[in-house]
DNA sequence: ATAATAAAGGACAATATTATCCTTTATTAT
DNA sequence: ATAATAAAGGATAATATTGTCCTTTATTAT
């Protein structure tokens, strides 16, 4: 589904959401530990996540670290994957046909066009903020060791 | 969604479902030319395919070439994506967590859950060989030219 | 001002995916 | 039997993705 820069990004920014405030930011280490990534990865990740702060934000330095603001939390989650470039996946053809529509359907296309409407719309409107609250609801988790 | 490799078995499979018969076999040069893939790429795809006659199947020679008997056009195209080994993505999760599941869930699961049963459901309960009737009503395509 | 800290950014390595080519094997027609 | 044909299979190349390391820059505390 998505590339695994993607789900590090979903996992990182939902993470962040939930522990991280302009007061108490959060550092790369800390981060990559609490969802099982690898840290230098994470790293390029959330350099791109942090570029305009378009979903995330960094200071440098001492007590530096990443966050997210208030307004950045009411952002979708589909707006994750936008920034990490897969955003296209949302209105793909299933069997890949760069002209498939719904004048010029693909064989799957009528039938996987009501599904993709619900991937769609999942992800354009659970916002950062939902997610982050469902974890501190303390039912949902995000590491990944084996 | 799919790998490339995936996207071009699922046409391919199409293809030489609507156009072949055991009498009518169809060459890997006019598959790759119908379904706009790389030949020598999708020669390792159709092999693969071909593999125990698990979706299609092959004959050497001459008036050789891939066909697909009428028992395999009731497979579904889930069994296209199995045979190609990305079965797992109709049950992953969405934020690429191992442990995810029911009791364990992910903060996406619960919603994601019905999006990825009726995209499961999609793809198991569709044949090949209705995909392959949709082509013949005329109003599908499966080529990929710009 | 200076030193310490932590992210930003560039360069590079490892791996996986996609794509191509060449030789071998099976099959058919002659 | 022999030659021609077409897929099977092995080897390799090109590209993209994933992952790591090292230097630079900004920020903070002293």
């Amino acid at each position: 589904m998505f590339s695994k820069a993607t789900e590090y990004a979903l996992r990182a920014v939902i993470f962040i959401a939930q522990k991280s405030s302009e007061q108490q930011k959060l550092g790369l280490a800390e981060i990559a530990d609490a969802i099982q990534s690898p840290q230098f990865f994470t790293a390029k990740i959330l350099q791109k996540l942090t570029l305009n702060n378009q979903v995330i934000s960094s200071v440098r330095g001492p007590n530096g670290g990443f966050f997210i603001t208030e307004s950045a939390k009411q952002k979708s989650v589909k707006s994750i994957v936008e920034v990490m470039g897969e955003g296209e996946l949302f209105d793909k053809c299933v069997l890949g046909l760069n002209r498939c529509s719904e004048k010029n359907p693909c064989p799957m296309h009528d039938q996987y066009k009501p599904i993709r409407e619900n991937f769609m719309y999942l992800f354009d409107h659970q916002t950062i903020e939902e997610m982050a609250h469902e974890m501190n609801s303390g039912s949902f988790f995000i590491r990944n060791d084996e």
